[in-house]
RNA sequence: GCGGUCGUAGUUCAAUUGGUUAGAGCACCGGCUUGUGAUGCCGGAAGUUGCGGGUUCAAGUCCCGUCGGUCGCCCCA
């Protein structure tokens, strides 16, 4: 046989395992938890969708559709896209489901999407989010149950250190435009220091030059107008909705009029948690209105507004999550004994007891992995020398001395439906077992 | 897409201004000691120094390219 060279995995993929699973898996338990305290339903849905899904709500022309999408024709000629984000494809699944009926939805998500980008720690091309979406509330209580779900998730994750929540309006559509008309304007005035990247900006996404990172831009950008002075009366209720129940929820924020968002569906809220933790990718968590998205994809006007998480990202930041130890580890003292190994291993599994028994290996090789393996007990199980005695069990207890009398305790219950155990268990490490018809 | 930086056993890291046969801990495999056990000792296996070129008597080390990781920029749904 040939010796094949083993192929490398693709570019911005990984494999999740040990303590980075325990961390991802933490991570999405603690989200399905608390998003059920909130009364959000779950969602399965296409890791594939149409192209046009994504092409419709973003824009044919935009970076993002034309370089950063895994796009692909389909055996039967379609043109098919593995997701690059969640909303899309909900907004999608709520059209062509009908689910108008249920209106509002409070939905939520997680699992992977793609996007063909340059992979960082933290960034891949294959990531994960979970998400939470609201569709069909035009009130801002919506807003509000969202983030105050979001803030309750962070504290449960215990990264709520070190974030903080950065909260802007965009106003409606006619606030929004005045404003954007304004900023294009004092930009046009400005231009002679504005950035390169700025000055392509200006012609594209005027909105996103007031978070560049460029020192001149800051400048310019800090006596820029700001989105205040356009509002209209209905958006800065809007607004005084969504902060003040913020506010009566106890939910800390701050104000970021630079915060914006890149395309001309979103409205009202918008908003980020920041960590001061993760260097220049320190968005923990973010979202916002979208109110013109549903439009976009053919539906009737649809006022929705959600948010989403990167797991990895998340689960970075979280305390490495404390195991469930493996209680028992069974080591048969010999041959004869395996089978009486494996009956009894199914009774303590049956009897939630979490335990394991090694394939192979001569005793003293088991004896040691078991030791080695952070089992919080040994259990040796041997065939007696005497007619009625079948087994005995011993155990050995490593630094959890005090579980010690309790767990016999259980193991004396379970092992109790088959076999007669000794009573002794405070005496002996060894539980003697006796067949019912010795 | 652009710029910086890094790449050595499975893994974490060594290897003097370029200089003998690239080493060690952990992990793995085998054996000995201990004999109701958390140890100790001996041995073994494990590498095309990411890959490909170049300079040189000589390259893990210097140069070029490429792939990958990482950091920043761009983009950010």
């Amino acid at each position: 046989m040939s010796k094949v060279k083993t192929p490398n995995p693709v570019r911005g993929t990984q494999d999740m395992f040990g303590e980075t699973e325990e961390r991802f898996a933490h991570v999405v338990a603690t989200f399905e938890r608390v998003r059920k305290l909130y009364g959000f339903k779950g969602l399965q849905l296409p890791v594939m969708e149409p192209t046009a899904v994504f092409a419709r709500t973003l824009g044919e022309t935009t970076d993002v559709v034309s370089k950063e999408m895994y796009s692909f024709e389909d055996r039967g000629g379609d043109s098919v896209t593995l997701r690059p984000e969640f909303t899309a494809g909900i907004c999608r699944a709520y059209l062509t489901n009908g689910w108008q009926q249920h209106a509002p939805m409070k939905l939520s998500v997680h699992g992977p999407l793609f996007r063909y980008e340059r992979p960082q720690k933290g960034r891949y091309r294959q990531f994960h989010q979970i998400d939470a979406e609201i569709i069909g509330a035009a009130e801002p209580a919506a807003d509000v149950e969202l983030l105050v779900m979001a803030d309750q998730l962070l504290k449960e994750l215990k990264i709520d250190d070190g974030v903080s929540l950065h909260l802007n309006t965009l106003g409606d559509a006619e606030s929004r435009n005045a404003w954007r008309a304004a900023l294009v304007e004092y930009f046009n005035d400005h231009d002679a220091v504005l950035s390169e990247d700025s000055m392509r900006r200006l012609k594209t996404n005027p909105l996103r030059i007031l978070d560049s990172k460029d020192p001149d831009d800051r400048g310019v950008c800090h006596a820029a107008p700001k989105i205040d002075q356009f509002l209209t009366a209905q958006a800065q209720d809007f607004f005084a909705g969504v902060t003040s129940g913020l506010d009566a929820a106890g939910v800390a924020w701050k104000r970021s009029p630079a915060l914006v968002r890149g395309f001309d569906y979103y409205r009202h809220t918008a908003f980020e948690f920041i960590t001061d933790r993760l260097g220049a990718q320190g968005t923990v968590l973010g979202g916002g209105r979208y109110d013109g998205l549903i439009e976009h994809l053919g539906g009737p006007h649809t006022p929705a507004v959600g948010w989403a998480a990167g797991i990895e990202r998340l689960a970075m930041l979280v305390d490495a999550p404390e195991l469930e130890p493996t209680e028992f580890v069974i080591v048969p003292a010999d041959k004869t004994a395996n089978a009486l190994a494996i009956e009894i291993i199914g009774i303590l599994r049956r009897n939630e007891f979490c335990c394991e028994i090694g394939f192979s290996g001569s005793e003293k090789k088991r004896f040691d992995k078991a030791m080695k393996s952070g089992a919080r007990h040994v259990l040796n199980v041997a065939v007696g020398s005497t007619d009625n005695i079948i087994a005995e069990l011993k155990i050995r207890d490593m630094k959890f001395r005090e579980e010690l009398v309790p767990i016999r305790k259980r193991l004396k219950a379970a092992l109790e439906t088959k076999y007669q155990v000794s009573d002794d268990i405070d005496g002996t490490r060894i539980i003697t077992l006796k067949s019912f018809n010795a």
